[in-house]
DNA sequence: CCTACCGATCGGTAGG
DNA sequence: CCTACCGATCGGTAGG
């Protein structure tokens, strides 16, 4: 893992793989596709731009890997937050946690920035943006979907269209918050307080609507 | 407003004011901030650079005029539409009308270009970025929430909350379209009656938490 | 208004 | 011969 292991009395290697992937991952989060200079990426892992070239042929070919290698570490980031909901006695609170961890993940520093930088270069790489959509956001969506699938055949919510639920409860929860934050980079640090508040507002919205009555969601 | 009515025997004016605005926002909207040089807007307006300097002092100001710009001309977009909200006889037939007119301004193009541009660029634009938001959205937001309240006050609805209702109102809207619509640009355009389910679906979740009895929202 | 530039820096490639 | 890497510099283009 380190990266001054040298083999034998030679240089220290310098970066190479997933740590060079996550040096260059920070420089496009950071400095935005057009900000990110292969002179920087290859300087910050100590390799020379050669070598950097050598794994990668391009600038293009460095961020589609980029982008890639990280929707391949984050994109089942939900599924192990459902068995929780699943085998809760109280789907109520266990709803008012999920709504927690999901705007904690989607709401991250990088996962806003991600999202920013694939937007904004969506038109120069349609394929990367489809991808990352794909494999992230639908496949989180579509876990949640299949909870709620079993919620319902359970009896502790009723719906008979569990993505378009999923999907209602996601935005409920995080929409307004990440809106924000995206817009207003610069603006303060985001209340802990307010989270707390929408999270319990999208709960009590969903309920209303998917709630089943021997659960007693609204007393 | 032609911009080849010369005054005299001159060379025809090129763009400046408002259409020179105009053109830059284009040019910002479809190449972004670094994609865009002042060569090519002065090109394009048919003025030199030199008087493209004259008019804004710098790359960066210029950017900042356009956004300012179009800000201003946007920002009350959402005002006409709440007295027919207010006035319907038949609240949930106006809120699935009003759910259709804020996707068609929210999805719209531009629009939808105007927040990846500056979402893109709030880092090295923070003052930007605040403007937008505070005078854009905040503003529509609360058009909205004093809306919803005027709905409580005849009871039409029933809140406590009016700006966090129409917070979950509008995003139950529009942000699952315009998540995979910022993102992945070069899908297929997204279906008429995908939209069409969304805002229905919108308006019974919404109804189901704010809705009163004798509206019979959920017939 | 235009041509002609500047200091700098870009992505990508050369020889060794 | 191979790999991993270097210092130097290419042709073009950026904001100003």
């Amino acid at each position: 893992m380190s990266e001054a292991s040298g083999r034998g009395p030679g240089r220290p290697r310098g970066s190479a793989g997933t740590e060079l992937l996550d040096l260059a991952r920070d420089e496009f989060l950071t400095k935005g596709y057009a900000g990110t200079t292969m002179d920087g990426v290859a300087r910050r892992a100590r390799i020379s731009k050669h070598s950097l070239y050598g794994e990668f042929a391009s600038k293009q070919n460095l961020f589609a890997a980029v982008v890639s290698d990280w929707v391949d570490r984050g994109a089942d980031a939900m599924r192990p937050h459902m068995d929780a909901l699943l085998r809760s006695p109280d789907t109520t609170a266990a709803l008012h946690v999920l709504a927690r961890t999901i705007q904690a993940a989607v709401l991250s520093s990088s996962v806003r920035q991600m999202r920013t930088l694939v937007a904004a270069e969506a038109t120069r790489f349609p394929d990367v943006a489809a991808d990352y959509v794909t494999r992230s956001w639908e496949r989180n969506t579509n876990s949640l979907a299949e909870a709620f699938a079993a919620l319902d055949a359970q009896g502790a919510i009723r719906t008979d269209t569990p993505v378009l639920a999923a999907e209602q409860f996601t935005w409920l929860v995080v929409a307004a918050p990440l809106n924000r934050m995206t817009l207003d980079a610069g603006a303060r640090p985001y209340p802990q307080r307010d989270l707390d508040v929408i999270a319990d507002e999208a709960v009590a919205t969903f309920l209303a609507r998917y709630g089943t009555p021997r659960e007693n969601h609204l007393a």
